[in-house]
DNA sequence: CTATATCGATACAGATCAGTATCGTTTTAC
DNA sequence: GTAAAACGATACTGATCTGTATCGATATAG
């Protein structure tokens, strides 16, 4: 493996660890572990624990929201049906057996400071978001973008966590026919 | 200060410091240090720190549910009124100085299994507010209360995780707009 | 082939963790 | 008033935490 690809493995690996456990739940040790990387390696990639956790969230961010536009994409080419499409792209994610909640809000209860690097790297992942369910209103000419795009995103929240908590994958309907009501 | 007095005012610290920092992110000796009870008289009233946890969430349990509940019955005696009623009951919560996101979600983060006591004690606290809900949708004469309730669950989730991760109290008027749009 | 950088393994430091033991004092119960 | 229980304070145990230091092996680059 080279350099370049460990250190990808190395936050792979510790961002399903964290999404398992918390950030807090689990340490450095069991991180190596699981991973095969010497402490040392780690340590030279990033400079701290937090520095690691920052890593692990850019990487879900850019993953996350590539895999949602690819997948409304390829859904529709009509922007309001594209809006409608990202809560299947929900559901798919709430039955996967790699969800437990979504880690830029469990980051966020961790650290829950909005000066703390990890805070904001949840928050600046969330209002990305936000600005593409905007970008898809406004492209859909719906009359207030920013106001629709912030609904869309209050059930994009609760979904996530009630399919969390509740352990019940079919929230993601539930708020597509609230979306579906709030965009006619 | 009673012996009653005191497990109750441990309790109490021990909620708010939860709050601010996690579960796993504080330990027992500031808990202790903060609310000036020993640490053998924690552990004379509760055998584990899961243990104080969940009693925790049984506290902020009731006090949630009873002043939601008294909130919107003295704002009106129309059900579906009382409905809308509980997001402006949000809002109230969100602008407090000690709002730091839901304890309950924060909890099902850190304790990600469905067997233990903890998670389990947050999704008990979920399933009363959604019974809550459906209570008031039954009464209202709506068509499919079970439906609404989930609805209007998602809404209050949603607004919950937005107000925090985006320090935006208005998120609470988003979602009764939304929610309105619906009932409607 | 040789020089250099990175690697894994491991031991370590210093702090903090949950939980227990001890003990003298204070409060409660009868 | 006396016996029992709960109390605060503190020291302690053993585990775990983040982060560093050391060192021999390995991979890479010129």
């Amino acid at each position: 493996m080279k350099r370049a690809e460990k250190k990808d493995h190395l936050v792979d690996i510790a961002g399903a660890i964290f999404d398992r456990c918390g950030y807090n739940g689990v340490g450095i040790d069991r991180i190596i572990a699981e991973s095969g990387i010497a402490k040392t390696t780690l340590y030279r990639h990033f400079r701290t624990k937090d520095d690691l956790i920052v890593a692990v969230l850019e990487k879900k961010d850019q993953a996350f929201r590539d895999a949602m536009r690819a997948y409304a994409e390829a859904r529709s080419g009509d922007p309001a049906e594209q809006l409608l499409a990202t809560f299947d792209f929900l559901e798919d994610w709430f039955r996967d057996a790699a969800f437990f909640g979504c880690p830029f809000m469990s980051a966020s209860s961790e650290f829950n400071d909005p000066e703390h690097p990890v805070f904001q790297g949840a928050r600046a992942h969330k209002q990305l978001v936000i600005d593409y369910f905007e970008e898809l209103a406004r492209a859909a000419g719906l009359a207030d973008p920013e106001f629709a795009a912030a609904e869309i995103n209050l059930l994009h929240e609760g979904a996530t966590a009630v399919a969390h908590i509740m352990r019940d994958p079919g929230a993601a309907r539930t708020a597509k026919a609230a979306a579906a009501c709030l965009l006619a």
